[in-house]
DNA sequence: TAACTGAGTTACTAAAGGGTAACCTAACTA
DNA sequence: TAGTTAGGTTACCCTTTAGTAACTCAGTTA
């Protein structure tokens, strides 16, 4: 597991090591959509691999970003979902999406949005 | 440099290329401060090597997010500055900043804030 | 009896990212 | 004459991050 420093110069710093890297902040991004099975992250993002979806969201869940809820059942049922904490990170989040999809129309960069403004316009009123 | 995909499936990965990596938000946020000559930026961030900053400040440059002036002197001066678009995400990075402030008080983590919020809130006006 | 299920783990390998130290230019200073 | 300045470049190496393939478990279906 990524240790967090006990000491940082600057927030920001510090956002990187909780959220930096390849896939961390496209997964909570997806569970902020609403609870998710392991399998059915795995489809709905299909080019992250079993081990890098176990290793990222075990980082995740030991700095209270996400919640892992097992049922004891065979075969298993593992649920993922955002933390309080981790969902206050939404607006951000959203900022960056719609930034980037900014950028994108700018630059002619074809986007199969997997995103709409409109879900997190819905939901603003709980996140604000 | 590294090279954008031509499309992208969600405006969070786009954003990831753009942005990602251990150096460019800093970047982004300290010449959101004020522009900046290339050894004032490396007495801003010590632990960045000259290596890395040109290499991060280029690839900034080149995706536009940064501006690069050279004025024709001996020693050279190089001055840079953060673009109309690269500005545009300062109400992101000062979400990002909040954020990791709440968490590092949440967990006990110290920080030597080399930013306000303060600073933000005096020129919002122009952003938002 | 064999194959399948979901949710992983493990060992090994490849690629990306980042760091170190030496070097460059032209003009100025000691 | 040597050293300093600002703003770099280059070659080399090491570390971190990510990917591949095989394996696990216990129970259920064909």
């Amino acid at each position: 597991m990524k240790e967090l420093q006990s000491e940082y110069q600057c927030a920001i710093n510090l956002v990187i090591d909780l959220i930096g890297g390849k896939w961390k902040v496209l997964l909570l991004w997806h569970l902020n959509e609403g609870d998710k099975r392991f399998n059915e992250l795995r489809r709905t993002i299909p080019e992250i691999t079993k081990k890098m979806l176990t290793q990222q969201l075990r980082e995740l869940e030991g700095h209270g970003l996400v919640k892992r809820t097992v049922f004891e059942e065979v075969p298993p049922r593992v649920v993922y979902s955002t933390t309080d904490f981790g969902r206050k990170l939404q607006p951000v989040l959203y900022g960056m999406c719609q930034w980037g999809d900014d950028y994108a129309e700018k630059e002619g960069i074809q986007m199969n949005s997997c995103w709409t403004g409109q879900d997190f316009m819905e939901n603003k009123s709980d996140l604000l």
